[in-house]
DNA sequence: TTATGTGAAGAGTTTCACAGCA
DNA sequence: TGCTGTGAAACTCTTCACATAA
């Protein structure tokens, strides 16, 4: 069963952190084994779903007995290629951006993904920093974008010129986007965005309230 | 057909708000009307989405003419709830906490949903604003949630005792969270948890890089 | 003639259940 | 015996295509 030969659902991909998140909690002197009902319970899942997720990218368990955490850990960091650096760029430093990157210091520490350059268009900002990372103008994003090797990008802007701005990195060799801008924006087939506008989200909400 | 006779699908119902910011945008002046192909074009959807996804909840459109912009967007804020205020909650007056706030003050000011009261551990906090909100600690949380008839929660705190807090928000009556906690936390039947959590949107990027 | 509303077909995802191996 | 890996079944969601109404 090779590796993606039959193409992976997105939503799969999606809860592999999951997985990752409880490989990472767990004491691995104490628990050097999980099973698939083990994983599952902890993330309110079936244990066939976590088997079948698991089936898409190779045999990592031994029947009768489950899953090494150590190495299941380890296969899941490749797979998600978690296993060397990712070079991430966030444009606009305001207040959410400063936010996010801080919040990912903190919460990402031990992983690979860096955030390496900030962009503004405001000049005030320019040449300054936030926890430590140089923030760019956004005139100058091919060029960083490029220096960097930046292959992926959050969006904490407002809505003005989305799309633009993101035409712009694709074409200076961005991959992928997380996007908080309150703006539909497309991009082509081979690049990822992923948005998480939190109003949409909280409309949405609403509904169950 | 009855509202909601049908089970409404969740992703159907995380569309609608993006239905509604398209029809936001529109100087409804210059476009009183719009078809179901004109929304679908500025989201990237298919005509035949749009239509299946309002036809959940009536028949809103004219044949052979198309949806009222006006009348369509007030269909719309009233199956989600959004005709009447609803009263948000905030757990964690950090940074990330912070820049919900204003964030969503920024760009949902003509929206009734309202952050009306933070929460925090921090003694040094707590009694202090934010954007204008008052900062309550988090051992009144049932008392303020009350008091404030808070039906929707965001959380924006570490880790440390998700599930708890989560419980006794439930116990006090809100209804719906967005949840920036990176922990995976179970909420029983008829309450909805919606999860942000920045590190596993872009870990899972990381796959497309 | 145009564009909606909707069954039916198609595609995608989850769940089941069991063969097979340790 | 216990738990994985996996086809098949069940279920859900999307897309199609056309009857229908303005």
């Amino acid at each position: 069963m090779e590796e993606r030969l039959r193409k992976v659902p997105d939503i799969v991909i999606r809860r592999l952190p999951l997985y990752l998140r409880v490989l990472d909690n767990l004491d691995h002197l104490e628990m050097p084994i999980i099973s698939s009902e083990q994983l599952a319970q902890r993330l309110g899942f079936l244990s066939g779903q976590v088997r079948k997720d698991l089936s898409y990218f190779g045999v990592f368990g031994k029947q009768g007995v489950g899953y090494q955490t150590v190495s299941l850990r380890e296969e899941i960091r490749r797979i998600l290629k978690l296993n060397r650096e990712i070079r991430v760029g966030l444009i606009g430093a305001g207040n959410l951006g400063a936010a996010l990157v801080g919040y990912h210091q903190k919460n990402q520490e031990h992983r690979p993904l860096e955030i390496v350059a900030l962009f503004d268009v405001d000049s005030q900002k320019i040449g300054q920093q936030i926890a430590g990372v140089d923030i760019y103008a956004v005139s100058e994003l091919e060029k960083q974008v490029v220096a960097f090797q930046i292959k992926m990008m959050i969006l904490a802007f407002p809505a003005v010129d989305a799309q633009m701005t993101v035409d712009r990195c694709i074409q200076a060799g961005v991959k992928s986007f997380l996007s908080f801008v309150p703006a539909s924006i497309k991009v082509p087939p081979g690049i990822k965005l992923q948005t998480a506008d939190v109003s949409l989200e909280l409309q949405s909400l609403a509904y169950y309230s």
